[in-house]
DNA sequence: CCAATCTAGTTGATATTGTCAACCATATTC
DNA sequence: GAATATGGTTGACAATATCAACTAGATTGG
């Protein structure tokens, strides 16, 4: 083959803040993981939120999703309402202890993104923030 | 707290990117992960290639590496022999059904990255790879 | 109004990736 | 030559992902 292919820098990327934000999670004693946080936003963002609503918003399977809201019951971080809409489905709200957790982790990931960002321009990021985007729309389309 | 938080942008196209290429493989019927493919692109790329040559330049733990080498192994895509240079050490090597099968997935990825990079400009495309480096690089300093 | 179809969520099973610790054999250092 | 470090392995477990099949409820169309 012609060139010797190189990681995807923006894999490695990824991944190397995947690590740091649960082992910065880890080391503040926050008994979560990074699944967890995208969840706990994603109910944070919403006024009304199922279960439906996260694994889309997250592009993640209904399974996943259903086991990820249990285990974040469990650790009391967000209850289920019944949803006055439909029969069939939950409203997921966040509890204090969920809102108070999701402050902390902010300030966790904040911090994290901070550093990683250092010596950058505002435009620089917005224009990476805005080729992502793009380039998961060009995936999407089918 | 202040703003509502979305998902980080490169952890979206991340996630859609190794979910497109993984179903990419299945669909060519082709019986590798992932991982399997960037140790083979490593393997490729090193003169001389050991595990944890690979555990390093992927960044990755050396059980993990240890036991993808086997899978490799156990799918006749790399081989394994003495490093003249250290006993404790094998040096790992591609065999020609690895070749080859790293040939039909270099294909297989370029064309999804190819796709996903449509309507951007090669200076776009560089700027955003160096911007991942550089941020990978601040995170990487402790 | 009811059958057919679709959807929300769940459960089971399995796959992929990741992490930590402990270990043995070998290499390096002092 | 002892102490320390390193390459690789194994065990155990954690985090994330995927697919299929299911039930209950909602929607659609005749």
């Amino acid at each position: 083959m012609s060139e010797l292919k190189m990681p995807n820098p923006f894999m490695v990327l990824a991944h190397k803040f995947k690590s740091m934000v649960l082992r910065a999670l880890r080391d503040q004693g926050i008994d979560i993981v990074p699944m967890h946080i995208k969840s706990l936003f994603c109910v944070n963002r919403l006024e009304s939120c199922t279960a439906v609503d996260i694994a889309e918003g997250l592009d993640r399977d209904k399974a996943q999703i259903t086991r990820l809201i249990k285990e974040l019951i469990d650790k009391e971080l967000v209850r289920k309402e019944p949803n006055p809409n439909d029969k069939r489905s939950q409203l997921i709200v966040l509890t204090e202890h969920g809102r108070a957790t999701l402050n902390k982790v902010l300030s966790i990931e904040e911090s994290i993104i901070e550093k990683m960002h250092q010596g950058m321009s505002q435009e620089q990021l917005d224009q990476f923030d805005q080729l992502s985007r793009q380039m998961v729309e060009n995936l999407q389309k089918s």
